[in-house]
RNA sequence: GCCGUUGUAGCUCAGCUGGUGGAGCGUGGGACUGUUAAUCCCAAGGCCGCAGGUUCAAAUCCUGUCAACGGCGCCA
């Protein structure tokens, strides 16, 4: 009979109850006692106790090498599933084989952990439930994007990453050698975006981009993922209200598909019922100056751009993200995230 | 680019007005049949970022330098 392995999140359903269960993943968590043993065992879908009894496994062997094994050792396990409430998650699998297929070194994240360490360590630190949940929720994301996009017509178009020219003004650009010239990383598809509007005239793409900014905020990197879109014949209210529907559509799709992983990153969800439910409004540039004004005592000169800190103030008068117009400009688009 | 802060064990940090380098975690060994990054005992582990200087004596004071981090600017 071929094995079956069964994924954590299938196991933790409580579906093979009392069932001899296999399951493939990589130690988290492991602590022993003389005779007991108890590994975490974690994949892509969750985490599950394994409890080995030294006088329960068909050979001793895996009770020394589940006892021996350290963090991210790779293991298949074979056991009983059962129902505990001494498990976290509910249930643990009571093992009868326990296979190391290879032990891990010493893993360098500990309960102690930096920024710096955890960068240095990014390869390893992707294991974590934090960055599993981060990548999976980034990934609805994407998918989301392309959903919505295509669901109203629109065609995914490709602009080159290698470009010749500068399309946003300010932004410093990346130059690259290009065999004997010099050519530089897209900043936007801006350009190759309005030439193809009058052949496809609805396009949208989610694209790396690259930005040679020395910023060092949480909002400045010099390489991230931008979602564009370009339509031909369209004004700014639907534009503004294409942006509107976009976020609610990820959204939704997030909240649909990521409850755990937002339960794991300890989010408060509450706080996004209100974008999920009401409509965003649109206000003019004028009006965000009078309400930063009138409600929260912040003078900004007519003309400034809205920083950081003024938009974090706007967004206290409000629930869900805003749109700011600047007569036919879209200035700033403000998310509650 | 400017200003500031910090560099001490694998990690997170303490180390007073200069006087023989410390803890917790992790790791290795030992104990424990219900643990929840468990507990208890033992051990190994250090160019105190680097280079000068002051001093009888420097992790500690001074100068320089490198790196990281934070703030501002620029920018989205």
């Amino acid at each position: 009979m071929r094995q079956v392995w069964l994924p954590v999140k299938e196991l933790l359903s409580g579906k093979h109850e009392g069932e001899l269960v296999s399951l493939r993943g990589w130690i988290y968590r492991t602590r022993s006692s003389g005779k007991i043993a108890f590994t975490v065992i974690r994949d892509s879908t969750g985490i599950i106790q394994v409890t080995i009894v030294k006088n329960e496994v068909e050979e001793l062997e895996s009770f020394e090498s589940a006892r021996k094994a350290l963090m991210e050792s790779s293991v298949k396990v074979t056991g009983i599933l059962k129902k505990d409430d001494r498990a976290p998650g509910g249930f643990e699998i009571l093992a009868s084989i326990f296979n190391v297929v290879d032990y891990a070194d010493i893993y360098p994240i500990t309960k102690d952990q930096s920024e710096v360490l955890l960068r240095d360590n990014r390869h390893l630190w992707l294991r974590s439930r934090r960055m599993t949940s981060i990548l999976k929720i980034r990934s609805t994301v994407t998918g989301a994007i392309h959903d919505f996009f295509r669901g109203r017509g629109y065609h995914e178009f490709t602009p080159p990453i290698f470009q010749p020219n500068q399309a946003e003004g300010g932004s410093s650009l990346f130059e690259v050698k290009y065999f004997d010239k010099k050519t530089y990383l897209s900043q936007t598809w801006q350009l190759y975006a309005e030439a193809a509007i009058f052949s496809l005239e609805k396009i949208y793409d989610v694209s790396p981009t690259f930005r040679a900014e020395k910023s060092r905020t949480s909002r400045h990197i010099c390489e991230f993922w931008m979602a564009e879109m370009e339509a031909a014949w369209m004004d700014l209210a639907e534009v503004t209200e294409i942006a509107k529907e976009e976020l609610k559509f990820i959204l939704a799709r997030v909240m649909e598909r990521n409850t755990e992983d937002l339960k794991i990153l300890q989010r408060d969800v509450t706080k996004l019922m209100p974008s999920l439910e009401k409509p965003f409004p649109t206000i003019t540039y004028t009006k965000a100056l009078e309400i930063l004004k009138d409600e929260h005592g912040m003078e900004v000169e007519w003309g400034k751009d809205l920083r950081t800190l003024e938009e974090n103030k706007l967004m206290e008068s409000f629930d869900t993200p805003v749109v700011v117009i600047f007569s036919c400009m879209l200035l700033s688009y403000i998310s509650v995230f």
